[in-house]
DNA sequence: TCTGACTAGTCACTTTCTTGAGTATGATGC
DNA sequence: GCATCATACTCAAGAAAGTGACTAGTCAGA
């Protein structure tokens, strides 16, 4: 049971449908949890059932109808029986690390490839998140913003997301140049 | 299939037992792949049965026999054409940053001593993979071995390891700060 | 002498995730 | 005029992952 709270914690900041809500992973809850819609769609579901969600239908012109839901109060006191469960380390999955891992003992073409490809995309998931960040705090400095903000949540999280963005492109840039050198050395040799 | 590509890597540098593999995860490969000692003992006979990997029984007295792994040419080649594959975005979840997430609508006091707890952990983390990046590269300097140094894929992704646990600390404690000070804050003007 | 940690696994069960497809309507772009 | 994208889901099958317990000998320390 993990993926719930996840759920919880991205509907404490309002009624969404299971659509939006798959939206929100792709941009926010990306930064610390991965899920599909499918998934999103089964656990809404679910958490209806057993009274942690209410849901809502709504019906629409247009296109088609859809069903909102909120937190209730079992919910959140779900969340908070959560918060005070020790956290489980974090949890990384990521297949260019396995292919770097391997990197001399295995060609290194289609890596270098996708380090570079892999670094665009995080590049722009920092112009992205930070632009969100800049939405999020309204006009005000983020100091005062983390001081004074009424919901700042979602915020921290998006800190931690263009943190590790920022990161995963210096070192792709990085490994990059590094196998790119050693390619061209080798060639030099032979 | 993904986790089998994780075991390739790791078993490119010698040959292994389940339970060294499961070592083996727990200090560097934990980097970038999360998986526990049942999963692997599982994958590896699979990996066997499949030929991308030969197993042979070492008999020990004073402790039980084991089975070595060693890549076979097929498993190299398997692990040849997954690197060629277009990588799937990295995958990250994380209990911690779904508290933080809820933080303001929830209890702070837990997650505060939850993100002090993490900050301590990655700062082991850190200290113990730098100390191991030490080891790998022998007594040379770091630029001299990436250049030339004859297998660096495992130095790369702890490069990244460090990177990310530094990172998780400095957040962890920017995060505890922030939510500390606003718990003061409201205090006084309760 | 007993406890607990280390080595080295195995087995069974359950939950979760992924893959891939299908349904239906309206709007937008070439 | 046709294709594709956006909204808004549902279903089923199969692969992968996670949980918990169990075996069994060795060695070190209290």
């Amino acid at each position: 049971m993990a993926l719930r709270h996840a759920v919880l914690a991205a509907l404490l900041d309002g009624e969404y449908s299971g659509y939006q809500l798959a939206k929100a992973f792709d941009i926010g809850v990306a930064n610390f949890w991965h899920a599909l819609p499918q998934q999103l769609y089964a656990e809404l579901a679910k958490l209806e059932k057993e009274g942690l969600l209410s849901g809502r239908q709504v019906l629409q012109e247009g296109r088609p109808n859809k069903r909102l839901f909120r937190v209730t109060e079992a919910g959140r006191a779900e969340l908070e029986a959560f918060a005070e469960t020790v956290a489980k380390p974090s949890f990384i999955r990521d297949d260019l690390m396995v292919k770097v891992q391997a990197a001399d003992l295995i060609g290194t073409a289609a890596v270098i490839a996708q380090l570079e490809e892999r670094a665009e995309v995080s590049k722009g998931k920092v112009e992205f998140l930070t632009e969100l960040l800049r939405t999020l705090r309204g006009g005000a400095e983020e100091d005062e913003y983390l001081r004074h903000g009424e919901r700042i949540g979602p915020y921290l999280t998006c800190l931690r997301g263009v943190a590790f963005e920022q990161e995963t492109r210096d070192w792709c840039l990085r490994i990059a140049a590094v196998l790119r050198a050693r390619q061209e050395n080798r060639a030099e040799h032979a």
